[in-house]
DNA sequence: TCATATAAAACGAACGTCCGTTCGCTATAA
DNA sequence: TTATAGCGAACGGACGTTCGTTTTATATGA
């Protein structure tokens, strides 16, 4: 039955949550589960893969929701970091940092990051490329090479974003995205 | 003796660099100390205090290596970017990581993280403000909103270069600069 | 100069606890 | 009767921390 796995994705991510994932015990993720050890060994291998089973639900880049309207006119940097920050659920304020920390010191996960930024940046590039070839006057360089450039710039700012709000979660959010529009070429 | 503690400091910064905070155990601390059990627990108190006392020495922000020279005219917000970034080292990109996972859960963590950033952006505010005032044509609305707007923005973007860095060591750090001066205004 | 006394620093075995995981069993459904 | 799903006590090991003991350094007195 799928519906018991998610159930037991759903304990996990909500344990994981609040206490981070070394911090988390299987033993809380089973009374939080309602079930037994048995029944998550039997639907998830260890506690390391329910973790990725998490991290995959909330930190993949679902990219039809950042795709561009058809027909729509290329969307500014400044617009698309608004846009992917507008695409953030609440999971991922808490389960993001946890993601990055195992990166510091795990292989597996230090690709899933690595891929995941490589993913973003590279879905951006085409749009920003479009976007700097319709106003040339605002950009130096050729359109290619400044949209190579920017791209990881921008995405970067997303990670300090979920850290600020992380860290202060009555954070303004509109005057921060205000604040990307005021900084930000558009 | 002082010497004693610096040198179990530096010892547990190896080895929280290396398995992060959750992932080390006092254990690895000893054996890369060289020293013993008792020796560690008499210089500090805990586990904790131990990686609290890592976090002061790596986490803080020393605002004289930003401060601007003396007559200097106000940088512009790329520029004080770029040199926050130059201002790094080499501990803090795994170090960071394993603090930002700590604030998710843990309030003094929390505290450290919400209270550095404040402080980044208030120490940033008065020279972009002056620096939109000597640059009104570059920037909407007034300067005193702008630059209150805009600092956060500006800060966000450190971590964001700390895990793109830290999940990619490889990565071209002047290409991250020359994007961060094509992306904002200067 | 050497023996002794005192203090400071370091040691490391031992403690209780909690961890992730297993597996023989029971209950339920087909 | 057989298959499936779930249970939970038990296991070996690792954890952070303590504390009685030992070593090293310093001071004292003859």
């Amino acid at each position: 039955m799928t519906a018991r796995r998610n159930e037991i994705l759903d304990a996990a991510q909500r344990v994981f949550a609040r206490n981070g994932y070394r911090g988390s015990s299987v033993a809380q993720i089973i009374k939080e589960s309602g079930l037994s050890a048995g029944a998550i060994y039997s639907y998830f291998p260890s506690k390391e893969d329910l973790f990725r089973a998490v991290v995959d639900k909330n930190f993949s880049l679902r990219t039809s929701q950042m795709a561009r309207e058809p027909g729509a006119p290329p969307r500014s940097a400044g617009q698309l970091v608004i846009d992917l920050i507008g695409v953030l659920e609440e999971p991922i304020f808490t389960i993001a940092p946890q993601v990055w920390a195992e990166a510091a010191t795990e292989a597996h996960a230090q690709e899933v990051v690595a891929g995941l930024m490589k993913g973003v940046v590279g879905a951006f590039v085409p749009e920003l490329e479009q976007w700097a070839e319709a106003h040339p006057d605002r950009i130096a360089g050729n359109p290619r090479e400044w949209a190579a450039a920017v791209a990881p710039v921008m995405v970067a700012v997303v990670p300090g974003f979920i850290i600020q709000r992380m860290a202060n979660p009555d954070i303004d959010v509109q005057a921060f995205l205000d604040g990307v529009q005021g900084l930000f070429l558009s």
